[in-house]
DNA sequence: AGGAGTATTCAACGATCGTTGAGGAAGAGT
DNA sequence: ACTCTTCCTCAACGATCGTTGAATACTCCT
């Protein structure tokens, strides 16, 4: 959580960092310390991940990289554009990799198609790996990912833009390879799984307490083996139910209650 | 989204509701608007659940309110505490309910056990019937759940304070219809359900817009059929997956990058 | 050495933030 | 008529907000 990171010598009348007398090159500088636009998003990333957008100030965040308040909006204009610009950074890796595990799953299972747990995992296994072992800020990273994916107000705009081109393609992988099965049945088996992914991003603890610590939020390998199975056999059960239901078409929930308050 | 909730007129030097001679007795003009206590509360749910907690100042509540200011802290003392009353105002109804159709679910399958479908249901249907046809007090409750609960600030206070007791029970009975099955898969499971019942309660239209129309992230109804088999087929997954682990134990994943950047 | 260009700081702007104290309006009880 | 209580408004407090323009520091090119 409160990891070690940008902790360098700091304070409002610092000049370069530290050293009065000696030469101390750029070079030198830079190999010791991040340069002052990366420790404001990384300091920008982590509060977000915490308190979300309007929680945390740009001061806040300025003051967390140690740097002057104005730097920010040098740097990345507007609050707002600060904030898409700690969303962006990692996204196209992401995407990137999930993209060639893709392929590399199709390509394995030529000429047939992948099984469900492979297609599930290759999506959600570069997650979780970056999340559980890629460092903290990878892990405040998924933490903002999942307040972004809940949220009304960044959801639509966020995810959608620089997810969902990688999406279609899974999900047309997951058609492929249940041939028989509705369109719709896929698509809320995909909400079901994402939804499922990014809580265990928030690494809340509410398991760990639910469970009396048997079970850790932040142990996300365990995570990893037991998400794709589930989502595979919740798959395969909606395919199923849907067909039942072509059979003898059932309508309407029971038990309704109504009325507002 | 924008109900017409509390439209009532109102005005900055309004004094009686708007009628200027005529005697209005206070049961009169109850009965026409609700008290501005609920109406603060109200406008709170809505604003909170769009934009949460920092997102929304206390004038933007009283104003949606056509309030003062001032009675937002006089009513509900300071801004969090206002937060958790919205919480609170519809958590404990709920939990009453749910507690109640549990129960019920237990009778009707004695002397055996419930179907883990069922169990799911009674979990999920309370709070899906409610969030797509309560109304829009009830929509914007459950949007706001959404973001708690994927909120590392709120969630572990909020979320565990008012549901985990009930969750608790929930959690036994599945133990009970999953004799064989480790607590450790039971609960990782619960974890995937909540995750994509309060993803599904977000509604942020990120389904709608990859479906091309396909799938409606409002309707609900859809969700409830498809839930509680999916999820179902989840956890016997899980239990499935353990027993086989426990014959030939594999442990560690493979492929992993771990470094910072 | 000097100029160009980038990086950073300083100080300040007006706006909005959450909260509060004093006081008014209205009804109930005496 | 008087007081008490409850509900509510008004005006204002100091603090913090996001953003900016001017000025300074540093690096690199020639």
């Amino acid at each position: 959580m409160q990891a070690p990171q940008s902790v360098a010598g700091r304070g409002s009348t610092r000049q370069n960092g530290g050293c009065s007398i000696l030469r101390c090159s750029r070079v030198k500088k830079k190999s010791v310390e991040k340069p002052a636009k990366e420790r404001i998003l990384d300091a920008a990333e982590r509060l977000f991940a915490h308190r979300g957008f309007y929680g945390v100030s740009v001061r806040d965040i300025t003051r967390a990289a140690g740097v002057d308040v104005a730097l920010a909006s040098y740097h990345y204009g507007a609050k707002r554009a600060l904030f898409t610009a700690v969303f962006e950074r990692r996204a196209e890796l992401l995407n990137a990799e999930r993209l060639a595990l893709l392929e590399a799953v199709r390509r394995a299972a030529m000429p047939g198609t992948p099984s469900l747990e492979a297609i599930v995992s290759a999506f959600t296994q570069p997650l979780l790996e970056r999340s559980g072992h890629g460092g903290a800020g990878w892990k405040s990273y998924f933490a903002l990912v999942a307040q972004v994916n809940n949220s009304p107000e960044w959801g639509p705009v966020l995810m959608t833009r620089h997810f969902d081109p990688l999406v279609d393609k899974f999900i047309a992988v997951l058609r492929e390879a249940l041939p028989d099965c509705p369109a719709r049945e896929i698509y809320w088996g995909y909400q079901f799984l994402t939804g499922a992914l990014t809580l265990t991003f928030a690494e809340t603890g509410r398991i760990d307490q639910l469970s009396a610590g048997l079970c850790k939020s932040s142990d996300l390998d365990s995570v990893h083996e037991r998400l794709a199975p589930y989502v595979a056999a919740g798959f395969r059960a909606l395919c199923m139910a849907a067909a039942k239901r072509r059979v003898k078409p059932r309508r309407k929930i029971p038990n309704a209650h109504r009325s507002e308050r």
